[in-house]
DNA sequence: ATTTGCATGTAAAATGTTACATGATTGC
DNA sequence: GCAATCATGTAACATTTTACATGCAAAT
């Protein structure tokens, strides 16, 4: 079993959802650990559907297309909890970044600077929405039962982002200075 | 054009290899932040071939089956070049333990606790993995032209494996107290 | 004796993304 | 009038992993 399903089965846990409105939540709430692509929910509910972990209501409507609701049967909360117990699958790395820098010997001069400094941007501007995003929900959020999980979630792309950007601040002066004397190319 | 293919023409740029050469120095050196499988390395290498970024020789041996090594071309460099100036693509995260979090209060009682605690350990032992890695370079290898490089990667793996037991820490003990009242399953 | 390392590759499966197709409604 | 949002889905493609297939040499 992938994770996109136990993606959409627990977010389904949360409560019904159609295939739109979980692109939705995962777009809104999740954007900062998660993604799912459109293409890819909606064969996956159906899959699940016919595991018999949810199922299905389609509500009809006149002026749109027919709502087709989806909500954790027994079976799939009892996937979904065991899950929860499953050792998290390590993700091989790929960080193209890095690799640029691991090869920068052989990059034109300033090239790994540039891409070092514009990372540094991204992460201090996401560390910044991020930081946001988290003030909001401390003021408007307290009440709700989801609160103390969103906002682990939120604390941990803020220490990410910022501990991104102190890399950044250590190597961008080697990188700045002198360039030929760290090989590259002239 | 793939993130691999520039890996591969990338590690080509450090001199010729053959297959089994970039496999084993993925796993030595790169690791940290890179991978790759097997069967990916071949097909590639023989892309790189057709498209003149790679000329191959292969030396016959007695004993074993012949090797099979490959080196950039003229062509391949540029091409090599080229991307260094190209903007990384921003991955689409994916964080399967910030999923089991942001989940959490469905989960069963201390199943987060106990997937946080084992995330520590690991970051914690990749942490003082590359340290001892980082001591080790710094005595051996300064002379090296690709010391300064190497270092910067195994920088940033310290510095984010230190910030992800920082996060730990600081979630840890609202996970561990009273879990009940986080609204878990009791 | 058996495992590990050297060394090449192929084939199939899984996973996921992008583009396409459709069409109404709502806001600017 | 036009763009964005709502809302469903399919099809083709790209990427990557896993398993398979082969076989010698060296070390334990």
């Amino acid at each position: 079993m992938n994770r996109t399903e136990f993606a959409i089965l627990g977010l389904l846990g949360q409560g019904p959802k159609s295939g739109y409105d979980i692109k939705r939540l995962v777009e809104e709430r999740l954007s900062h650990f998660w993604n799912e692509s459109v293409g890819h929910i909606y064969p996956i509910l159906r899959r699940l559907h016919e595991r018999g972990w949810v199922e299905k209501r389609v509500t009809p409507s006149e002026s749109r297309p027919p709502r087709h609701e989806y909500a954790l049967t027994v079976a799939g909360r009892r996937e979904l909890e065991r899950w929860f117990t499953e050792p998290v699958a390590p993700v091989p790395p790929r960080n193209e970044l890095l690799l640029r820098v691991f090869l920068g010997a052989m990059a034109p001069a300033g090239a790994v600077a540039a891409q070092v400094a514009a990372y540094r941007e991204r992460r201090l501007s996401e560390m910044k929405r991020l930081e946001s995003v988290a003030a909001e929900l401390e003021r408007a959020a307290r009440a709700d039962p989801e609160f103390v999980w969103w906002r682990m979630t939120l604390s941990a792309g803020i220490h990410a982002a910022r501990s991104a950007v102190a890399w950044c601040d250590e190597v961008l002066p080697d990188l700045t200075k002198k360039p030929t004397e760290n090989g590259e190319v002239a």
